[in-house]
RNA sequence: GCGGCCAUAGCUCAGUUGGUUAGAGCACAAGAUUGUGAAUCUUGGGGUCGCGGGUUCGAGUCCCGUUGGUCGCCCCA
């Protein structure tokens, strides 16, 4: 087939992948709306500098912005943090707080397409705003493990990685890095997971090389992996705010493992997450047994709202992307089979007995039911076939000799017992048939 | 932005050292079958062999380019 082919990395959803898509979207939805967040969205094309403000030029370079017919400098979304940051910042006064909000939408990234990785694709974005405890970073995660869970993973399937930027900035602050190291360390640190000691080389040529000793410290603070290494690694130091901190862990955790979920996290100091705007918490979800890119992400970004010209609103957030869910899914065999059957197939005699079924046919419609027919005159057998292959529940059968007596059949498809029915009931008695199971 | 692999029907693929009019299975449609769902059989539609150029008497096949797909690198909000 020549002509037109879809832009690369978008796809065509076909009604297969349509109802696949939808499946995801309905199990996102019901999560949400069980942990009492409110669905939004916001536009799809936003001005060029709202991401400029956030982000930084390698980021830029991904955007999907152009020019639009008025001169402005515009961007497809890549993401909805900004939109969703300057909708609460803007009436922030007038919200109620906690606010829980969500929102499934598309988004926009120019750059190469790979595994689980398009440029356009869905997100499932979960954010609470006004919140500064970590009651909030419970919701969230055991939202975001609810939305993984809704399709039937387990604690097999996948974990969530927690960790937290202000401690390791903590951490680096007291080994003697200056801030603008200590940023350059976790790009290394978020890195290392995948390039090894290669990671550092980025810091060195910045800031110079890295002394030994901080080297060993680090690496064995990135391999931290529960709560009491935690507090094992930190005893040294003295300070009321690490004090606050490590209450922070313990509620977090506590919360999580109240809700029986504790089996789904795990500390892990090796998670930074690329961009710098976090501020606390951030964690990631993982496929357990595969080679997926991560699941979801998120954390709090207590200072955005405000940087986005906002008031000084928390916020903790998360985002769960389509694609890797549907390779994650399709992977464990759990994307549902959809068969869009109707509930009931009306099978015609001829030419006259079309234009009676019509009517009946209208009317059950009208009433709610799924209804088809073939839109050719077709032999019975053929008919039977039809209705047989549509998965209807029913068969209305609508001959002459029926129609003669003022009747028509009904058939239970599976079953295969028929009965008549007075025309002027029929939609009653499909009423009782269908309304039964 | 960089690199590997791939491209023949809606899908999965075959197509000989380059040789006449490019095939199969599945799927779809029609018929055998104008009052009851299976199976089978017959027939049919559907291809500018991704696109462009080159070599050759001759290219689906060889060469170059290009587009797209896929996998990885950079990055990953």
């Amino acid at each position: 087939m020549a002509g037109f082919q879809s832009l690369p990395g978008f796809r065509d959803f076909y009604p297969e992948d349509f109802s696949r898509r939808q499946h995801i979207f309905s199990v996102w939805r019901q999560a949400a709306s069980a942990f009492g967040f409110q669905e939004y969205d916001a536009p799809v094309l936003e001005p060029l500098e709202l991401y400029q403000a956030k982000s930084g030029d390698e980021i830029e370079a991904q955007l999907f912005s152009f020019k639009d017919k008025g001169g402005r400098e515009v961007s497809l979304r890549p993401e909805m943090t900004p939109s969703v940051c300057r909708m609460v910042g803007a009436k922030a006064g007038a919200l109620k707080r906690p606010i829980k909000w969500f929102s499934v939408a598309e988004y926009y990234r120019y750059e190469r397409a790979q595994k689980g990785r398009l440029r356009a694709f869905h997100q499932l974005n979960a954010d609470i705003f006004g919140e500064p405890s970590p009651e909030a970073e419970i919701e969230l995660i055991a939202l975001l493990i609810q939305c993984l869970a809704g399709f039937g993973l387990t604690r097999d399937d996948f974990l969530i990685r927690l960790s937290d930027r202000d401690l390791w900035f903590f951490y680096l602050e007291a080994l003697g890095f200056n801030e603008a190291q200590a940023r350059a360390l976790l790009v290394a640190i978020d890195r290392h997971e995948k390039m090894g000691d290669d990671a550092f080389k980025g810091y060195a040529e910045g800031h110079g090389a890295l002394p030994a000793g901080s080297k060993d410290k680090i690496l064995a603070f990135l391999k931290i992996k529960s709560l009491d290494q935690l507090e094992a690694a930190l005893a040294t130091f003295k300070s009321g705010k690490l004090a606050a901190r490590l209450a922070d862990w313990r509620k977090v955790l506590a919360g999580v493992s109240a809700m029986g979920l504790a089996d789904f996290i795990a500390v892990d100091l090796a998670v930074v997450r690329g961009l710098a705007y976090y501020t606390g918490f951030v964690f990631e979800a993982y496929d357990r047994r595969g080679d997926l890119r991560a699941l979801a992400g998120g954390g709090r970004y207590n200072d955005l709202v405000k940087k986005l010209g906002g008031p000084d609103l928390p916020a903790v957030g998360f985002a769960m992307g389509d694609v890797t869910t549907g390779l994650l899914l399709a992977q464990r065999g759990l994307t549902p089979n959809f068969i869009s059957a109707p509930d009931i197939y009306a099978i015609l005699g001829g030419k006259v007995e079309r234009l009676v079924a019509l009517a009946d046919i209208h009317a059950l419609r009208a009433a709610g039911f799924r209804v088809e027919y073939p839109f050719k005159d077709l032999a019975f057998g053929k008919q039977f076939k039809a209705a047989a292959e549509s998965g209807a529940k029913l068969a209305l059968i609508y001959g002459s000799e029926e129609l003669t007596k003022g009747v028509v059949k009904i058939r239970d498809m599976a079953g295969r017992a028929q009965r008549e029915v007075p025309r002027d009931q029929v939609v009653a008695l499909v009423r009782d048939l269908l309304s039964g199971h």
